[in-house]
This record gives structure tokens, sequence and C-alpha cells, in this order.
DNA sequence: AACATAAAATGAGCGCGCTCACTTTAAGGG
DNA sequence: CCCTTAAAGTGAGCGCGCTCATTTTATGTT
């Protein structure tokens, strides 16, 4: 039982590696779920009884990387930094463990990520922008904010921080200099919005 | 010939009828392009002769909105209001004419107007979405910006205002209120920065 | 009316993601 | 050692969007 357990890890992350190959190879759409079963030397069935569709198994290796980028700040946030330095920071550290994962991460993305209402995909996505958010709110709230309650600029921040991903996927300039061009004004636009005082336009967002 | 040129397009029309009835009562993505062509009276790959794709299909109606929305703007648009006021009307006159086709719009606006790269899906979303944008970069040079060349502060309205439109085609608040509060917040952050000088960032878009 | 030819409609078929009834494997009990 | 039983693996098959060789229809010519 105990074995059998381990071997079923060891199938997971066997299905786990040669969908990243294949993905890397050939691109998301591309690869068809035979083609990794085949590679992993499994029936195509199998390969749903570790992953409930190809959408999952993709985001599972996404859902990993936004971790370890979270992980990356909590590491590297010495707390001593402005508001949008932060932000900067965590959205750096996200984009640089998601950069090996950059060639087929378009699709997967759009799918899973998009603000668009979603029937029954896979709940990865979810869990992903959550857990993202959530740290985004708790540096908001170390800041003086009690934004991550206010509905309106979390979801501006989310379509802003998908723009960003949308664009750094596609990004051709050397180092990706341009997507940084946009990182910055995105959030220089967003901490100078939720800093100041919006009185005038009379919407009174929940708060 | 005339006889059979009309002929044609009284079919695309009648597919396009059809197949608008099933998106509204079925939804996008559970009816099938068999449906479609059944209702239609016509085979399956008929309905490939007047539409490349089923995306293709929905998002021509999704265009013709688009276009009326500009139309009304243009229109409606008396030149005295300020930018923001201006930009919201657009917005405004777009989703009324959205309005109609709101119950399959999700799907059909994440597939074809994210900004995710596509490889080679329709190329209405494309089309929208730079008419879309020459709209806006037209009224923001009305006002003084030359913006329309500054592709970060557009790559920051797209992702606004699809922020804007995910939320909306889900949002149950009565008269879409809870829209019309991100609608402002996001619009008057986009201005407040395209207007403002935001110099430290080192962002040097052209004013 | 008979024919030639191009336009339009057709539906069997393909490859895809995914399902599920079934087979195979292997861990524990006698 | 065999037997039980549950987990793991299997692949034929389904429904989908879409294609394309073929058939049907409509138009213009004699």
């Amino acid at each position: 039982m105990r074995i059998s357990q381990q071997a079923k890890q060891e199938t997971r992350t066997r299905i786990q590696e040669t969908a990243s190959e294949l993905f890397l190879s050939q691109g998301f759409e591309t690869t068809t779920t035979r083609d990794i079963a085949a590679a992993a030397k499994l029936a195509t069935g199998t390969l749903f009884n570790y992953f409930p569709s190809k959408e999952t198994l993709a985001m599972t290796m996404v859902t990993e990387a936004f971790r370890q980028g979270i992980k990356d700040y909590r590491q590297r946030c010495d707390d001593t930094g402005s508001l949008v330095e932060e932000l900067f920071l965590f959205v750096s550290v996200n984009l640089r463990r998601l950069r090996p994962l950059r060639p087929f991460l378009g699709p997967v993305l759009e799918r899973s990520l998009s603000p668009f209402p979603r029937k029954a995909t896979c709940p990865e996505g979810e869990v992903t922008r959550t857990e993202h958010l959530d740290t985004v709110g708790s540096i908001l709230a170390r800041h003086g904010f009690v934004a991550p309650s206010d509905h309106v600029a979390i979801t501006i921040y989310w379509s802003l921080f998908l723009g960003i991903l949308a664009f750094w996927t596609n990004d051709e300039s050397p180092n990706q200099q341009a997507s940084q061009a946009l990182i910055d004004y995105s959030l220089q636009m967003f901490v100078q919005t939720i800093s100041g005082t919006h009185a005038d336009t009379g919407a009174d967002h929940a708060e």
C-alpha cells in the first residue's frame, strides 16, 4: 500500500515531466493528450486518472510556479520598500518563476486565469488567482490600505496583472524590458489611484 | 447570379439568427454547430461555407455590436465633456449594444478579445479590438494626447476594458450598478495617470 | 429542351479531449 | 501458496469542431 502510493506518485511526476517537455517543444494546443500518454508509456485513459483535464495538467505547473513566487517574495521582502516597490518585487519574482514555462503559457493562462466567468473548469486557476490576490491584499494592508475588502481595486489589479502577463508572454524585446516598462506604468497607476482620494467620482465602492 | 447572391445572403442571415437564438437560450459552449445547422435546416458542412468557425460566427454579432457602439458614440458625443466623461460615454454605449448578447458573451470575448497572443484564430476579434482602440485613440487625441502612439497606455486601457467587460457579463446587481462603479474607477484611474506627470517612473510616453 | 459549367450543399470522416466498462496488477489474509 | 479484493491501467468509444471529395442545384448558352 505504501509502496503503491509511492509508485503512483512517480507515475504522476513522470506524466508532468513528459507533458512539460512536450508543451515546451511543441506548444500547448499542438500537444495532444495521446502524445503525452504515449511518451509516458501509458494508455490515454490513465493520464486522466491523475489529472482531470489537459488544462489542469498544465495549470498544475503554473500553480506551483506561483506558489514559489509567493515564497520568493516572502523571503526577499525586507519590508523597507514603498508600496510600488513591493508590488513590483512581487510581480517580478512571479514572472521569474513563470519564465521556464513561458513558451506554452499563453493559452493556459488565458483559459484559466481569465476574469470571465467560467462554468466547470479546473479549480487550479481559481486557487492561483486567490492566493495571488491574497498576497497583494496583505501587501496593501501592510501599507495601510483596507483594500483587501475593496473588490473594485482588487478587480482592477487583476485586470492590470493579466494584461502584464499577456504582454510578457509575447515580449520579444531584449531582457523583456518592454514588459518592465508596462509593469512600472501599471503599478504606478494603480498605487497612485488607491492612494489618492478619488472622491469626485461619486462611486461608492464598498470598503 | 444576382438572385443567387441574394439567396446566399438570406441563408447567411438565417444561420446568424438561428445561432443567436440557440446561443442565447442554451449558451455558447453547449450549442453545437450540428444543432445550429439542423435548426437552420442545413447540413453541418454548409455552415462552414459561411463562417469559418463557430467562434467567428459568434464574433460576427459581437463585431457588429461594437461597430454600432462606435456609431452611437459619434452621434451622441457633443464634444463638450471632459476626457473621462467621453470615455465613460463610449464604454457605456458599447455595453448597451452588447447587452442583448450578454448571456453568451463570456466565452466568446475571452477567446477573441483576450490580449494573449493567438495563433490562427478568427480575425474578427483583432479587427474589433483595433477599431475600438482607434476610437479611444481619437478621443485621447481630441483632448490633447498623442497617446495613440503610446503603446503602454493603450495596452493598459485594453486590460482595464477587458476587466470591465468580464465583470459586466457576470454582474447581477440591479441595473449593473456595480459595473458602473468599476467603469468609473477604472477610467478615472486611467485618465488621472495619463494626465499627470508620472515622471519618476522613467517611462517617457509622449505628451 | 438539352447541355455545360460553376456555385452551393452535403455528410462521411478525422483528430481532438475525455469517459467508462472492463482487464490487469499487486497487496494482505488464510 | 492460493485466494480475495481493491487499486491501477486500459483502449474502444462518444461528441465535439471542422474538412473535403462528392453530389445537387442553379445559371447561361445553343
